[in-house]
Parts: C-alpha cells; sequence; structure tokens
DNA sequence: CGTTTTTGACCCGCGC
DNA sequence: GCGCGGGTCAAAAACG
C-alpha cells in the first residue's frame, strides 16, 4: 500500500496530466521564474499594482507532485474512461490545493472587474480598522470551489483588492468565445430530471450553451478585447473538455484549453494598459463597467516563448 | 418564477 | 473559558 499522502494521482492520472503541463504549456504560472522577471515585464505599466501576498498555487506544486508520482510511469490501461479519471483528479485536486492570492484591481468606477468567471455573492463583513466592507464571492459553477474575496482598499477608494481561493473547475466563459466559435451546443435546458451521473456533464454542457450564448451576443465587443487569462488555473478545465477534443480533434488540444490570453500573446500588452479604464469582458454588464485587473504574473516569460499561438 | 443579493445569525479559530 | 474577528449559512428581499 503506497502511501497516500505523497501522491494524489494514480500513474493513469500523472501520465494524463503530465500531457497537460508537459513542456512550455502555458496554461499555469511558475511562481519561481515570476518575481523578477515579472517586475520588470510590469514595471512600465504598472500604475496598477499586482501583489501576491499569499504563496502562489498552481504548476509548481502540481507539477512537484506529480514528479513524485512519475516513476512509476508505465503505460497505462485505458480500461478506465477518461471521464472517471478526471472526475478523481478534479476532486483530488480540490481536495489538496489550497490556492490563496491576492490582487490589486484597480477600478474607474463603482464596479469591479468581471475576470471571465460568474461568482455568487455569499457574504458580506465589515473589516476591523478598515471603512470597507469586505464581500465574499463563490463561482457559481456548483462543481467549482473557487471563492473571491473582494474589498476597497482602505488608503486607495479605487482599488480592489482580490483575495481568490481556490481552482476553477471550469473554462472561463472568455475562454469560450474564442476558442469555440463554432459551438454547436444545442440550447440546453437545465434538466432536473436526469440522474446524478449524468448531472455532473450536464452542468458543463448547460454551462458552456450559456455561455455560448452571451458570448455571441457581445461577440464583436470581444474580438477586440483583451480577455483576460484566468486569474485562477483552471487545471479541470483542462480535463472537463479533454474527452471531446480529443475526439474532434487529436492535435492541437493544448490550443483549445489554452485561455485566450495565452494563445493571443500580443494582448498581453492590453492587459495592463492603464489608460483603459473600460471593462471589456462578454459577462460585463452593459452599464459601463470600468475597471481593469492587473494579475500578469510573468506573462512574458510564459507565453512568450513556447506558446505560439495560431490565432485564426 | 428562478436566480442573485442582502444581511443578521451562527460557527470557528486565535489570542489573552 | 471568554471575547473578538473573520468566514459562512440561510432566510428574506430584490432582481430580471
Amino acid at each position: 500500500m503506497e502511501n497516500p499522502g505523497t501522491r494524489w494521482f494514480d500513474e493513469s492520472d500523472d501520465e494524463l496530466i503530465r500531457e497537460l503541463l508537459d513542456n512550455e504549456s502555458p496554461f499555469f504560472v511558475l511562481p519561481q521564474t515570476s518575481e523578477t522577471e515579472e517586475n520588470l515585464s510590469l514595471e512600465p505599466i504598472t500604475d496598477h499594482l499586482v501583489t501576491k501576498t499569499h504563496s502562489e498555487p498552481t504548476a509548481v506544486d502540481i507539477e512537484s507532485e506529480l514528479s513524485i508520482t512519475s516513476k512509476n510511469n508505465e503505460s497505462t490501461e485505458q480500461s478506465n474512461t477518461l471521464q472517471s479519471r478526471i472526475a478523481i483528479l478534479e476532486e483530488r485536486l480540490v481536495g489538496k490545493i489550497d490556492n490563496k492570492y491576492t490582487l490589486k484591481i484597480k477600478s474607474c468606477g463603482n464596479e469591479m472587474s468581471d475576470d471571465g468567471y460568474k461568482w455568487r455573492k455569499y457574504g458580506q463583513k465589515s473589516i476591523k480598522n478598515s471603512p470597507h466592507p469586505r464581500s465574499y464571492y463563490r463561482c457559481t459553477n456548483p462543481r467549482c470551489s473557487a471563492k473571491k474575496q473582494v474589498e476597497r482598499s482602505s488608503q486607495e477608494p479605487e482599488t480592489l483588492i482580490v483575495t481568490y481561493e481556490g481552482l476553477h473547475l471550469h473554462f472561463t466563459y472568455t475562454h469560450f468565445l474564442l476558442n469555440q466559435p463554432h459551438l454547436t451546443y444545442p440550447p440546453a435546458k437545465k434538466s432536473k430530471t436526469n440522474t446524478k451521473q449524468a448531472e455532473a456533464q450536464q452542468i458543463l454542457e448547460i454551462e458552456e450553451a450559456q455561455t455560448q450564448q452571451n458570448q455571441e451576443n457581445e461577440e464583436e465587443q470581444t474580438q477586440e478585447v483583451p480577455t483576460l487569462f484566468d486569474p485562477i488555473p483552471s487545471i479541470a478545465a483542462m480535463f472537463d473538455h479533454q474527452q471531446d477534443l480529443w475526439e474532434v480533434r487529436s492535435e492541437g488540444l493544448l490550443e483549445d484549453m489554452v485561455p485566450l490570453m495565452i494563445r493571443r500573446p500580443s494582448d498581453t500588452t492590453t492587459l495592463s494598459n492603464p489608460s483603459s479604464c473600460s471593462s471589456s469582458y462578454p459577462s460585463s454588464p452593459p452599464t459601463s463597467s470600468s475597471s481593469s485587473l492587473n494579475w500578469s504574473p510573468n506573462i512574458s516569460s510564459i507565453y512568450g516563448n513556447g506558446v505560439t499561438s495560431s490565432t485564426p
């Protein structure tokens, strides 16, 4: 019996993930290399502050864990369905990783930035020594345990302090917008009569369909929009659609899974454009949302290096 | 009518 | 053990 504390993945899981993390997979942020490079790359554009006060999660943790298990990485049977393996992975990831990091967002209005995910507020608290209350948000995706806290800086009323916690188990909305232009999901309706087994899959499909609809409505706008990459690494997002992607195409998998920002490195310049005080995310409300998220952990080092986007 | 926000209550960890 | 502060719950209200 192996020590469960030192491994989260089976060999088969390991294999699966390694394929995704290997080489220049841009999906994750590598904190070690980020400190200096990040500062350099951000320096010229830091009208906005970027801080990471908490331990930055991401690939390093994962890979280090994976490396532990990689020695027994023999060819694995495909007896397990990919989907079930994914489910297991998700559970393990979510249980294991406690991602928590903080961003400072300069908002130009009352509204906070839209990071591509859909959040539901579940609480608000007044914080000691702070004139502004802290709001607590949870990802609306029932499978996703990601949370975030938003509070306004007492020193800089225009600055929002956003603390992300947890991993998203799904794609961002913006991700779908550009990565699946011909997505032709039927307008999936929420069905309550499904078996629980199918429910998880259903949820994904529903969200995809909804996302697609939203995106179509604002397609013109988002074409030019500097879409953010995931503030939180959406590990499981990769897996959610992996099966489909593999069925559809044997190549370009990573491409489809990589958030827009990653696929369009040139957009990194607009990401932190200090002069743009306009929000531009598909799910942003039409009411002149004005904020700009400015979190860019060594974008250049990640994107500028192996990921040559094949933007259509 | 379903979903989201609001908000007071409750819970829990921590320091004293 | 007690009080405090922060995080979450859940019922009601608001919203679309």
